[in-house]
DNA sequence: TCTATATCACCC
DNA sequence: AAACGGGTGATATAGA
C-alpha cells in the first residue's frame, strides 16, 4: 500500500498552464489533495510564491506526466521534489509489451483503461482551449479552471489506487518508479534549458528553403527533366526508366523500388543513374521544418520520456535539432562567453552485453578499444599483431558483423550489408558465437523466456512482457536488454547531472549535450564523464566503465558533425551566406580519465 | 481537394 | 512472410 510508505504526506498534483511551442511553460493554477490528511489546495496565479507544502524525502509527489508539473515549479522558482512518481511512466511499464499497437496514453485514455469515470474528452478539449486562450480569465472561468484541474487530481489519485499494485509488487519495482521519477525531474531541467540555436541562420535557411531544394534539383535535373518543382514525378521516372532500358527492380506493389540502396546498386552498372542518386540523397537530407525555438533563441521540444519500449526517450524529430539529418547540428551555436560539448558513450550496447551477459571475452573485447578489431582477433579471423592500418578490410567485416549481432542479425542480412558471400557470412557468425559463448547463452535466453511469455527486466525495474496473442519480434527480444539498460544508464546520468547543477541541454540516447560558461567547460566535460561513468557501474555492476567520448565547441564557432559539414557546406553556399562562419570543433582526448566529483 | 497508405530517409 | 533493434516524419500516390 501506499499508504503504508514512509511518507508524512503524500501529494497527488496538476498544473494548468499555456504553453506555446519553443517557450517556458506559465502556470495558470494548481491543485494538489494530500492522500493522507485528505486536505485540497488550490492555488491560482499569484499565490504561488511559496510552495505549499515541504519538497524533501518526508513527501512523496504523485502525477501523471510529471515533467510537466515539475517545468511548472522551475517556472514559479521552486526547488525540486526530493520523491516523485509519474503514473505515465508506471502505466506504460505496467503494459509494455501488453498490446501490438504502441500508444501514447493520456490522462483520460488511461482512467478509462481503469474504468475510472471521467469528464468526456470534449469538456476536456473546451477547458484546454479555454486554458492555451492565454486568458486574462473571468472570476467564473476561474473556478472552472480549478474545477477542471480538481478533476484532473481525483482522475490521478484514481489511477495511482489502480496501480499500486505494480508499483509496490516489490523493493525493485518501487525503487524504480522513484527513479523514474527522479529522471522526469532531469527531464524538466532538460526541457527547460533547451539548446542554442543561431536563429539568424535558422531564419533564413527556413525563408529560402524550398529555394535551396529548388536549386539542388536545377543543378542535376536538367538532364532528366524528372522533377515538377520539389516533386519528383515517379511516372516520369519509370518513362525514363524504360527509354534508357535500364532493369530496375520493382516492389511487390508493383512500383518501381526508389530506396537508396536501388539506386546505389543500379548506378554501379549504369552510370547515368549516379547523379540522380546522388541528388535524391541530397533532398533527403532536407526535411525539417518545424524546429520549435523560443524567442530567446532556444530550440525547445518535449523529450516525451519513456515513450518506447525500451523506455528510451522518443522526441519528435522535427521539432528537435538531433533529430534532423546531421548537417543541421551546425545550428547549434553557443551564444558569446558560452561552450557546447557533445559527451557520447563509446560503443555502449557492447558494452552493455558484456557486462550483463558476464562475456569475459566480450568485456575484454571492448576495453581494447576496438571491439571490432577485437572480434577478428579473438575469432583468429587475422594475427594477433593485426590493426586497423595492417586489416581494414577484414575490420569492417568484423565491425558489420558486430553491429548486426546486437539486433540480431542473420546471415543473408550480414552477406548483403557487408558485400560478403553467405558462406563467409555464416562462418563469421559461427566464429562470433564461438568466441562470445556467455553472451550468447545469455542472449538466447532471453529471448526464450521473452517468447514463452515471462518478464524481461533492466538493472532498475523498467520491463517487457508480451500479452498474450501478441506478436513478437524475436530480434527485438535480443536487442532489448542493451537498449532498455542504455536507457536507464542515459536517466541515471541525467539525473546526476542536473542535480549537481551541470546545465544539461539535452539527451540523445547514448550522448548527452551539455553547456556551459567557455572557461568552466573543461570542469563541465570532467563532471559529465565522470557521471556517466558512474551511471554506467549503477546499472552494469562496479568495475564495468562504460568508457566516453567528447566534443566540444566554443562562441563563436558553431557545431559541426564530421558527416554532415559537406552539406552544411552546400547549403551555405546555395543560401549566398558564404560568411556565415562555419567554425571548427575542437576534438578533446578521448582517453577516460576519472574526475572526482561528488554525484 | 483532402485523407489514408506505402515507402522511404533520417536519428541512435 | 520475413529474416537488422528502437523510433518519427515527409512525400508521392491512390482512393474517397
Amino acid at each position: 500500500m501506499i499508504g503504508a510508505l514512509p511518507y508524512r504526506a503524500i501529494w497527488v498534483l496538476d498544473f494548468e498552464f499555456v504553453a506555446q511551442n519553443g517557450e517556458h511553460p506559465i502556470p495558470v493554477c494548481m491543485v494538489g489533495h494530500e492522500l493522507i490528511s485528505g486536505r485540497w489546495v488550490r492555488l491560482w496565479q499569484g499565490d504561488f510564491s511559496e510552495p505549499p507544502f515541504p519538497l524533501d524525502e518526508s513527501t512523496l509527489f504523485v502525477t501523471f506526466s510529471a515533467a510537466a508539473e515539475w517545468s511548472c515549479f522551475i517556472a514559479l522558482g521552486w526547488p525540486m521534489p526530493a520523491r516523485c512518481i509519474d503514473l505515465y511512466a508506471e502505466f506504460i511499464r505496467s503494459q509494455n509489451g501488453a498490446h501490438d499497437d504502441h500508444w501514447y496514453p493520456s490522462l483520460l485514455s488511461t482512467a478509462a483503461f481503469f474504468g475510472i469515470d471521467t469528464m468526456g474528452t470534449d469538456h476536456k478539449g473546451v477547458m484546454r482551449d479555454l486554458i492555451l486562450g492565454g486568458g486574462p480569465w473571468s472570476p467564473a472561468e476561474q473556478v472552472d479552471i480549478l474545477k477542471y484541474c480538481a478533476a484532473d487530481v481525483a482522475a490521478t489519485t484514481k489511477i495511482l489506487h489502480a496501480l499500486e499494485p505494480c508499483i509496490t509488487t516489490n523493493d525493485l519495482s518501487l525503487g524504480g518508479a522513484l527513479l523514474r521519477g527522479r529522471y522526469t525531474c532531469a527531464v524538466a531541467r532538460m526541457e527547460w534549458h533547451g539548446l542554442p540555436v543561431d536563429v539568424e541562420v535558422l531564419t533564413r535557411l527556413l525563408g529560402g528553403w524550398d529555394a535551396i531544394k529548388l536549386q539542388l534539383i536545377a543543378d542535376i535535373d536538367q538532364q532528366y527533366g524528372m522533377f515538377d518543382g520539389t516533386r519528383f514525378v515517379t511516372q516520369r521516372f519509370e518513362a525514363w526508366v524504360a527509354k534508357a532500358g535500364i532493369p530496375w527492380p520493382r516492389l511487390p506493389s508493383g512500383r518501381l523500388a526508389q530506396d537508396d540502396e536501388t539506386f546505389s546498386e543500379r548506378a554501379k552498372t549504369y552510370p547515368q543513374v549516379m547523379p540522380l542518386h546522388e541528388l535524391r540523397r541530397s533532398l533527403g537530407k532536407m526535411r525539417l521544418r518545424g524546429l520549435a525555438v523560443g524567442t530567446d533563441g532556444r530550440c525547445r521540444s518535449s523529450l516525451m520520456p519513456f515513450g518506447s519500449k525500451t523506455s528510451r526517450n522518443q522526441p519528435s524529430t522535427s521539432r528537435s535539432v538531433f533529430g534532423a539529418a546531421r548537417w543541421m547540428r551546425s545550428l547549434l551555436k553557443p551564444g558569446p562567453g558560452r561552450a557546447l560539448a557533445y559527451v557520447d558513450w563509446v560503443s555502449q550496447e557492447i558494452a552493455i552485453a558484456a557486462a550483463l551477459s558476464g562475456d569475459k571475452v566480450l568485456w575484454q573485447a571492448y576495453e581494447s578499444g576496438d571491439p571490432y578489431m577485437a572480434f577478428a582477433i579473438q575469432a583468429g579471423l587475422v594475427p594477433a599483431n593485426a590493426t586497423k592500418a595492417t586489416h581494414k578490410a577484414e575490420r569492417q567485416r568484423a565491425k558489420s558483423l558486430v553491429l548486426g549481432v546486437g539486433y540480431g542479425m542473420g546471415a543473408e542480412g550480414l552477406a548483403a550489408s557487408a558485400g560478403i558471400h553467405i558462406d563467409e557470412a555464416r562462418d563469421l557468425l559461427m566464429r562470433h558465437k564461438y568466441t562470445y559463448r556467455r553472451f550468447w547463452e545469455w542472449a538466447t535466453l532471453n529471448q526464450n523466456a521473452g517468447l514463452l511469455g515471462l518478464q524481461l527486466q533492466t538493472t532498475f525495474g523498467w520491463t517487457w512482457q508480451a500479452g498474450t496473442g501478441t506478436k513478437v519480434n524475436p530480434r527485438s527480444l535480443l536487442n532489448w536488454p542493451m537498449q532498455a539498460n542504455g536507457a536507464e544508464m542515459m536517466r541515471l546520468a541525467c539525473s546526476l547531472l542536473t542535480e549537481q547543477g551541470v546545465m544539461v541541454c539535452c539527451p540523445v540516447h547514448d550522448a548527452l549535450l551539455v553547456e556551459g560558461p567557455i572557461d568552466d567547460i573543461d570542469f563541465i566535460i570532467a563532471a559529465t564523464r565522470a557521471a556517466m561513468e558512474r551511471a554506467s557501474t549503477l546499472v552494469l555492476g562496479a568495475g564495468y566503465v562504460v568508457k566516453t567520448d567528447v566534443e566540444v565547441v566554443a562562441h563563436p564557432n558553431r557545431y559541426r558533425d564530421e558527416a554532415g559539414g559537406d552539406m552544411w557546406d552546400r547549403v551555405m553556399t546555395i543560401l549566398g551566406h558564404q560568411g556565415v562562419d562555419t567554425g571548427t570543433v575542437l576534438v578533446a582526448p578521448t582517453d577516460t580519465k576519472t574526475v572526482p566529483v561528488v554525484c
